[in-house]
DNA sequence: AAAATAACGCAATTAGGTTGCGTTTAGTTC
DNA sequence: GAACTAAACGCAACCTAATTGCGTTATTTT
């Protein structure tokens, strides 16, 4: 379950508490993840109409993934691609949804797949596990004909 | 369970039962996939101590991929991985693995996790799904310390 | 064996991502 | 609220994985 951003919340607060400075561009930046299940930099840009360079961009969500905001989603089309923290599953240092996700191959939108449940997170000795992703890709509605 | 390379398999055979042309990198390329849960470009290459071109590579790759022998492996490392497709659960259009895969945020190894399971596939109305992988990330024995 | 088809290697190009540095903005101290 | 400090921003240049074009070589088909 997605918090939605007409809940009225205080990007900048969320921020502050984050540690992270709250510049009008990450204020609007952290409400586009209330928005979107998540964001390629690419999409970011055409969100911001290229207003915005892509370095000042880049550098944002590594300091929202620094800082516990947002974590990245695998994918096999070799692209970047984040997703808001959960807050009941994801600590600073493991991240993990209880749910699927469904990657479109073709216009890599993204969507929560309720139904597929995650297994839990059990430990593997000797190794440090950092996140946990279930990952569907094929074609979404619009893109499943041609 | 890998099927392995001292079983004494044809790859010539594999390759031709696949459609795929039997050149001599190319296999010992699908040999180096019976070794090894899964490769990169870059890991392919030094297989072959830089000798065979990255072009032939990523050509052989696709080739491969397209005619069902390997599927990519989704990261957050944006690097192409591929792994042996496996006989039992993939067919052509439709990719998994009954367990999860670790991925090293650091050396980029992988490694199977069979005690981890993977959901079976549930029809999403709408969706066409291609491919179900169960990642985890973070950082292998080798590379826990830093 | 000849013809047709596909793989190969090289060079050039694309595209996502990164780095350095001077300037601007935000956070802090007085 | 002015002065100071630290961080964010924008630009240009750079890096590197991945792709494309094309002539050559190897494989497959007849
Ligand atoms: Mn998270
Ligand atoms: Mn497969
Ligand atoms: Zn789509
Ligand atoms: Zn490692």
């Amino acid at each position: 379950m997605k918090i939605k951003n007409d809940d009225n919340l205080d990007f900048a607060l969320i921020l502050a508490n984050h540690g992270v400075s709250k510049t009008k561009f990450r204020i609007h930046l952290l409400n586009l993840f209330y928005d979107k299940e998540s964001l390629t930099v690419k999409e970011v840009m055409n969100k911001f109409s290229n207003l915005i360079n892509k370095v000042t961009i880049y550098r944002a969500l590594v300091s929202f993934e620094e800082k516990g905001l947002i974590h990245k989603v695998p994918s096999s089309n070799n692209l970047i691609r984040y997703s808001l923290c959960n807050a009941d599953e994801c600590s600073a240092s493991l991240h993990k949804h209880n749910h699927g996700h469904f990657i479109c191959n073709n216009c890599n939108q993204t969507f929560c797949l309720e139904n597929y449940k995650s297994p839990d997170i059990m430990p593997i000795d000797g190794f440090f596990i950092n996140s946990l992703n279930l990952i569907l890709e094929g074609y979404c509605k619009d893109c499943h004909l041609h």
